[in-house]
DNA sequence: TGAAACGTGCCA
DNA sequence: TGGCACGTTTCA
């Protein structure tokens, strides 16, 4: 017990010696900074949507209570200014230079759909909605963009408000009515709500969106037998480096497991047997017993 | 019940 | 094809 307290003691140090590092760090002047294990290993971000670094506001969510459903805001922002710009077509000098400004990237957007994408836990439909509906009001008029704002703006309240706060899911403000993408559009699998191959084709570009796909259709035929995906959302995934003292990272080779401060919190769940939704409430929905 | 070992799917 | 990591089984 009291060699568990001191490795738990240890772990927390290196935690917030990680959260310093994901918080308070130079986003502009210090890049990502690389470690290695003992074996030269680098901890790098174990899924294939944790391997390229997010924007540091995301990281600085890791720093407050809402750190999730900020993420979640900041990126659904994000997505809307990515949803201004067609894949394939090339966006008009202003656009571009507005991305330029806000150094948008194209890495950055394929963090953003993957971290959209990517959670079992899932983007919650209703934040899902609120989060196109804000995607969708910059769409007539991309002049007033003013979408850096928007994110800082957002609160976490806001984003889960109640249901009234998202007119599409009711029947008077509906499809049409500001919002693009119809309700048929999203995906409902055991790993989240996802929006639908043509709603991804219009949101993302193609390489976003082969990945997205990938991901859809693997949480899709999942059927309880597949293995599920780390939501890349919760502290553990947030973590990006390995303890080196728990047993899965000391039998790495044999072990076969992630190290088990970085083990998913949803991954530790039991999957869930039906298609389950998370209402704004917290309560999940099943659609299908 | 938790940890360890092993099987196996996924991805580069 | 090898490495990583999730799921299952086994064991203390």
């Amino acid at each position: 017990m009291s060699g568990s307290g001191g490795l738990m003691e240890g772990n927390q140090a290196r935690e917030e010696e990680d959260a310093r590092d994901s918080c308070c760090g130079d986003e502009d002047s210090s890049p990502v900074v690389e470690r290695r294990n003992r074996s030269g290993i680098i901890s790098t971000p174990l899924s294939k949507s944790l391997k390229h670094s997010r924007a540091l506001s995301q990281y600085i969510a890791t720093c407050s209570a809402a750190a999730a459903v900020a993420t979640a805001t900041a990126n659904a922002s994000r997505l809307a200014q990515s949803a201004l710009v067609p894949a394939g077509v090339k966006p008009n000098s202003a656009a571009a230079q507005h991305r330029a400004q806000l150094g948008l990237t194209k890495l950055d957007r394929g963090a953003l759909v993957s971290g959209l994408l990517d959670s079992p836990s899932g983007l919650h439909l209703a934040q899902a909605a609120e989060l196109l509906r804000r995607a969708s009001m910059l769409l007539p008029d991309s002049s007033g963009l003013g979408v850096g704002g928007d994110v800082e703006a957002v609160s976490a309240s806001d984003s889960l408000g109640s249901m009234t706060d998202f007119p599409l899911l009711s029947s008077a403000g509906g499809v049409g009515a500001g919002f693009p993408f119809h309700p048929g559009l999203f995906i409902m699998t055991p790993a989240g709500v996802f929006l639908a191959d043509s709603t991804l084709s219009q949101v993302t570009g193609a390489s976003e969106h082969r990945q997205a796909h990938g991901e859809v259709t693997s949480a899709a035929s999942a059927n309880g037998k597949k293995k599920r995906k780390r939501c890349g959302l919760c502290p553990p995934c947030r973590r990006r480096i390995n303890c080196e003292q728990c047993s899965s990272c000391r039998n790495r080779k044999t072990g076969h497991q992630i190290c088990k401060f970085r083990k998913c919190e949803e991954l530790k769940k039991k999957p869930a047997g039906g298609l389950e939704v998370m209402l704004p409430t917290g309560a999940p929905f099943r659609w299908f017993q």
